[in-house]
DNA sequence: TTCAGTCCGAATGTATACAATCAACCGAGC
DNA sequence: GCTCGGTTGATTGTATACATTCGGACTGAA
């Protein structure tokens, strides 16, 4: 109804891509946008009319973003869009540092190599700087985040292993489970910047669990690290900062 | 090249499946059983031919399971067998421990509700009965098996997460991570059945600790428990028995 | 008025034809 | 003889036509 995606959506991102994948990408961003009517069945023409590309493509992307978790599969075909409710979004998060922290902790026990030790240390310094100003602007919570998913995902490279890196990735898509998810949100709060000073000491002490192959250490600092995203979604939610974030409309009130 | 599956499988159990869900199952058979050769490309027209169905439900299977993590996407198309280094399964182990331990944790914490629990221990029971015979024959390690799978779904339930639960079904579905792997490899050694009673006795003790809401320590039996899969591996495949294990090709050696 | 049966339409699941892209092989030129 | 380029084959990605099944609405009778 808003916009005709092949047309407006000219991401210069999804040039090589295949249909397929564009369509993903088109029906996450529509999803998270609250574009699409959660619980409803989606009829596929409607998506075909609406992105401009055949059902092929578009049953792809659905089945693709069932495994995601974005949508159910209902009983007698057809998906729907998934809703969440709060109890939901914690667990999400509850998980997400629970295998953060696993994370951690086999890269304290087996030994992160050196290079990549080097690339958390450099990210830490870039998140310091960001924090060196007394106020921060939209422009370093921008920043914040974008470092902040680096030094997250460099953890996950630390720990050596293809499975654990892949399941994290899993977690970390689930709606609101990122790390940085939140963080913008707080930004107008006064307290917005001393959240971030307090994790970026947990960052910094969590690597320095790791070179010091404290496991048991690194596991929950990274466990207490997930949940200020959980502080956060419990203050958004009762200042009604959420209002103004169109992907809220996924977690249903009181479920 | 061994069979064609449209006749020679007449699983009754994929009656009422569309092509696509057969064809997943067929597949995910062929690749456990070695059938097909893992790292090279699979040609569509090739399972096409094997399994009588038309491309496009092969294609939904194939993508599922990618998902699944049994494929990997190649660069340019089409998918290959994915092969697994011993760390990788051990990874896959560990995996699973810690989110068994997550949900026993959370179901101590939530407390979990009464129907269930007594579930449980009516499967704890059954289990006894199964390991009340000094020695044990292959029906009772089949029946072992199930009990024990039924129990760690109950554990699961306890937890009252749908998307823990999703995580862990995706986690335990990886191979050779299920709580089971393993077991009935090691029937044959002497200290089958104490193994099986040392994991019984850890089965009680995790549901004593969430009916105690004893949260840490329902976690941290979970987690040992798991690494009995670990120790069945490694005496697995030192004594070779896993050569009996069509599936073990999925493992290269000194990965 | 209500319930049951049948018919119609719309949606998904399936098969296949077409397009585009990648790789290998062969030949020509340097 | 080696290398580079073109051409051909095959394989995947896409579009669309067809089949099938589910749900709803309408009509008839009790």
């Amino acid at each position: 109804m808003t916009r005709k995606p092949p047309l407006a959506v000219a991401d210069p991102a999804d040039a090589g891509a295949s249909q397929a994948v564009k369509a993903q990408l088109w029906l996450r961003e529509l999803i998270l946008a609250g574009d699409l009517p959660s619980g409803e069945r989606i009829a596929e023409l409607a998506i075909v009319e609406r992105l401009g590309v055949s059902r092929t493509p578009i049953r792809a992307a659905l089945m693709r973003l069932e495994q995601e978790g974005l949508l159910e599969a209902l009983p007698n075909g057809g998906y729907a869009v998934r809703t969440f409710s709060e109890g939901d979004v914690c667990d999400a998060i509850e998980m997400r540092g629970t295998l953060e922290g696993l994370a951690a902790r086999l890269a304290a026990e087996r030994g992160a190599s050196a290079p990549v030790l080097h690339s958390a240390r450099e990210c830490l310094g870039q998140i310091d700087a960001v924090l060196g100003q007394p106020a921060l602007n939209e422009q370093a919570f921008t920043r914040y985040v974008s470092l902040n998913e680096i030094f997250h995902n460099l953890l996950s490279d630390m720990a050596g292993s293809r499975l654990v890196a892949r399941e994290l990735e899993r977690v970390v898509r689930l709606p609101f489970a990122s790390p940085s998810a939140f963080v913008v949100l707080r930004a107008n709060s006064p307290e917005a910047r001393d959240m971030l000073v307090v994790a970026q000491d947990q960052h910094r002490q969590v690597l320095d669990a790791i070179e010091g192959r404290e496991g048991s250490r690194a596991e929950s600092i990274m466990r207490e690290h997930a949940r200020i995203a959980r502080r956060n979604l419990r203050d958004a939610m009762l200042s009604h900062d959420l209002d103004r974030m169109a992907a809220v409309r996924l977690i249903r009130k009181r479920g």
